[in-house]
DNA sequence: GTTTTTAAAAATCTCGAGAAAAAACGTTGA
DNA sequence: TCAACGTTTTTTCTCGAGATTTTTAAAAAC
């Protein structure tokens, strides 16, 4: 919703100002985990870390907190948002919901072109996932799997649900960077990525929700089975 | 989410810096459609109406893109963001979707504290009827329904669920106050609250859910059926 | 040894002025 | 009359410095 300033989708305009550049500079750190979860964003100390001035900064923080990645507090300065384990698993049952429902939408009113871009963004997201074959070139893929699942409720009529969807996405791409490194439930996600398009090609709604839901799901409970010490050490809150 | 400077939660604790009162003078202002929809918000013009410096006026308009009340554009700054019938519409389902599920959720887990803030919240609305009766003091009234709409879903777990209600709640409130001065459907707004009041305390979801659903849906409805050319008047987009 | 008070340090918040961009305007030419 | 162009005006964007507030740390009192 919004615009290009705040919202998910201001990955595709490059930046024109130095409030969004820092704005994307410190969503992607933080989004990384370069910064951490809990902790405090000193101005005078980031404003040179960044290139910016002190208003500048303020003003992209204050746009960070759109997207819930920042919070701020009274009279005493921002944070990076806290993060959880309860945190995580309600991102992941809301995003369940609405994504499911965007989906079902969005199988109803797709058209041919609609199916031509689901083809291409499965195709690319197969593609960055060949290459990505032993590297650890996290960010194309992280990218094409972004605009795989965009694409998937691109049909869908609803802007409202969409730009839900885009700032729940964001929210777990923070914890789904934890997955990473830690991956006690073997998963074959190309699998799971084709199931999926060929279900919402077939129009076949039902089960084409039902493994998105299960999709989305598994990396919750992949994270969910972390021994809680070895958790704590990423989830500083 | 995010905190009590951004989020629609920001009306109970009282503004602690400059940036936060000029957030809510004129958050106040464009949902009371002061500052029309679309309109251009200038911040060498605005900076004096609300006795504030450039930079902190910036920093708020910023802030009031977390609700999606302001749109900015690379450089070409702010403006008051548009209002359509087919945005109304979208607000409308996906709120009617997403408070019905959360309502769902928070008779199953309502204790008994819940149960009396919602007889609290009901009566207090009730008392703020009667005083309006021939006065058009819609302050009170309006801030008492939001409360009593909240208290509905606050036993539901999921915060992420209520932060997005809030937002969409927030920007119904600027679409009915259209239909404060046009209202063509007659209705016992009291009547329907009474009723949904009382199936919720009876855990009726079903039925408390459908009234709720219908309770949303009619607002919708009798600014729909506003003529078209009475509403371009109103929606300035 | 613990708590309270007091002072110094750091950080936040705020403003006004200067550079860069966009919009408005009048002029010129077909 | 209309369109294209260049200049003027407005507005946005950006920075650095000053005033409050919070935090930190040390000293004093119990």
């Amino acid at each position: 919703m919004a615009n290009k300033t705040a919202s998910g989708d201001s990955l595709t305009a490059e930046p024109k100002t130095l409030v969004e550049t820092a704005y994307r500079a410190l969503r992607r750190d933080i989004i990384e985990g370069n910064l951490a979860p809990g902790e405090k964003l000193r101005v005078e100390h980031l404003k040179d870390d960044y290139g910016v001035g002190a208003g500048t900064l303020r003003e992209a923080l204050s746009l960070l907190i759109s997207d819930a990645l920042v919070v701020s507090q009274g009279q005493r300065g921002f944070r990076v948002a806290p993060v959880s384990l309860e945190d995580f698993e309600d991102i992941t049952k809301t995003r369940v919901m609405l994504e499911c429902d965007a989906l079902r939408q969005s199988i109803a009113m797709g058209d041919d072109a609609w199916e031509g871009d689901l083809l291409a963004a499965f195709h690319r997201l197969t593609k960055a996932e060949e290459k990505r074959i032993g590297t650890d070139d996290r960010e194309e893929w992280e990218e094409r799997n972004r605009i795989f699942h965009e694409v998937l409720i691109s049909a869908c009529p609803s802007r409202w649900l969409k730009h839900f969807l885009s700032i729940l996405y964001q929210q777990a791409e923070r914890y789904r960077r934890l997955s990473l490194y830690l991956q006690p439930i073997p998963r074959d996600i190309h699998a799971e990525h084709e199931a999926l398009m060929q279900a919402a090609m077939a129009r076949d709604a039902d089960k084409a929700t039902a493994i998105l839901g299960e999709h989305i799901l598994l990396t919750f409970r992949s994270i969910e089975q972390i021994p809680k010490d070895q958790l704590n050490e990423k989830l500083v809150a």
